[in-house]
DNA sequence: ATTCTGTTGTTATGATCCTACAAACTACGG
DNA sequence: CCGTAGTTTGTAGGATCATAACAACAGAAT
């Protein structure tokens, strides 16, 4: 089995198939159509196998039975096997989550707790800041050091939030930041005091509203991970920490 | 647990996590935030056990963990626990599908196969007959009893093909289906012999460019089964039986 | 007709892996 | 000394994987 085939494998496993469902999934469309015996002789399939796990297929609607002796298997087309797929997850998600949804506690209780939260993996940071952002009601002051860090959905959120009325001030060094996220409609640009710019490992800095706060480090490796707190006074102290540090240092260079 | 509850534990294991995993993220939900003795004590997963999961929670991108003592676990919100799963499943998808496609047989040699296929459960005949519609090139002859069976894809892959310059004609003795598919552009309707339409466990027949045919029976417990043959000579003889027998029977009433 | 051979489809049986579940253990603070 | 927090280890059960045995059947050879 190539490595390609293993990876395809392993996706469709994480999709929910067994192995052997993939393999023999993978094998039919490869065949076009074919008998248990077709299918294990270009799989490693067991061929008394075969039949069992394409009856599983079957109830998946990945491939069709074809009542004949021999017996004969023909997968479904890929774009109808994506389709069910996808029903099948769309259906699974909204159950579950609708129980979720029915359950949650309104996070009103959470805001006089005093956390403060790990994030950790650049797309989970990415979503914590969105998150953020996105609860914003007057103020955001978005800073980084990395073009890399201002997604498109970052962009998009602060050009919604500015034409939403909240004053967005991004704070950076880096002049492709600078200008991508200035020609933003309402967003204004500073450059930050160098302080905080020279550390190396510096990744992206969000203060909302003066009350939620998130600051992240970018480790040797590119790996990224952030603390973050809302409505806590840990984040009213270390907003005014900062805000204080850039009035003892304002536009040094 | 209630039965809603284990409903969703059931729809979180088919989305690929474990029981536990869905206790843990649902618990949280409900608690807002909580270390692992809260977790423990609203939920059937003991409590050594949250830890662990909590981490495999936290490589899904579902949770944040708060290094404190005792810690404390904070799920993501529902909209971005689902747009992770959502994206997830989207990249194993592609990685899956990609593979298949670059590997797939193309259907050229199957057109000479002296295949018949069944397909079973209403759904996936759904699926075949709008396949088969849109392969049709010349002519459609679409036929059913029961209004039920005239999907909204079937009745949009219908009026497409009309659109097209395909000479549609559906068979119906049912005035609601007659209706809604003669409102269509370019569809023609007619009422079909006797001798089919009387049996009641007739489902729907397809006939295209006179190759291709589908034929279903629908059961007593409302399952459809269809048998359906593409450019094979099965296909042909049994589309020469139905029209000639139509022949025999012209209209008659 | 009988025997032999090979194929098909079904079923049974271990081996292996992962989850579920339980219980130990360490560490720490009052 | 005791209760709590967190880690670690161990076991039972279930699903998947892998192999083998089996009856039914068809065609070929005798």
């Amino acid at each position: 089995m190539t490595a390609d085939e293993s990876e395809a494998v392993d996706a469709f496993e994480r999709l929910g198939l067994t192995s052997y469902e993939a393999k023999v999934f993978i094998a039919l469309h490869r065949l076009g159509s074919g008998t248990a015996r077709d299918v294990a002789s270009v799989t490693d399939v067991p061929r008394s196998q075969v039949y069992s796990v394409a009856e599983s297929l079957e109830d998946r609607g990945l491939l069709e039975i074809q009542q004949s002796n021999p017996i004969r298997y023909r997968p479904v087309s890929i774009e109808e096997a994506q389709t069910t797929l996808e029903e099948r997850f769309e259906r699974e998600r909204e159950r579950a989550f609708e129980y979720v949804d029915a359950v949650k506690q309104e996070s009103a209780t959470e805001e006089t707790q005093e956390d403060i939260w790990t994030v950790r993996s650049r797309d989970r940071v990415d979503d914590r800041v969105v998150d953020l952002l996105s609860q914003a009601e007057e103020t955001i002051v978005f800073g980084t050091r990395l073009p890399s860090l201002v997604t498109d959905s970052i962009e998009r959120t602060l050009e919604e939030q500015a034409a939403a009325g909240v004053s967005v001030l991004v704070l950076s060094r880096t002049d492709t930041v600078q200008e991508r996220l200035g020609a933003l409609e309402g967003v204004e640009t500073a450059i930050p005091p160098t302080h905080r710019d020279d550390d190396q490992r510096s990744g992206r800095i969000v203060i909302v509203d003066n009350k939620s706060l998130l600051l992240s480090v970018v480790d040797g490796d590119l790996s990224e991970t952030a603390i973050w707190s809302a409505d806590s006074l840990f984040a009213s102290v270390l907003i005014q920490l900062i805000e204080a540090s850039d009035e003892v240092q304002p536009d040094a260079d």
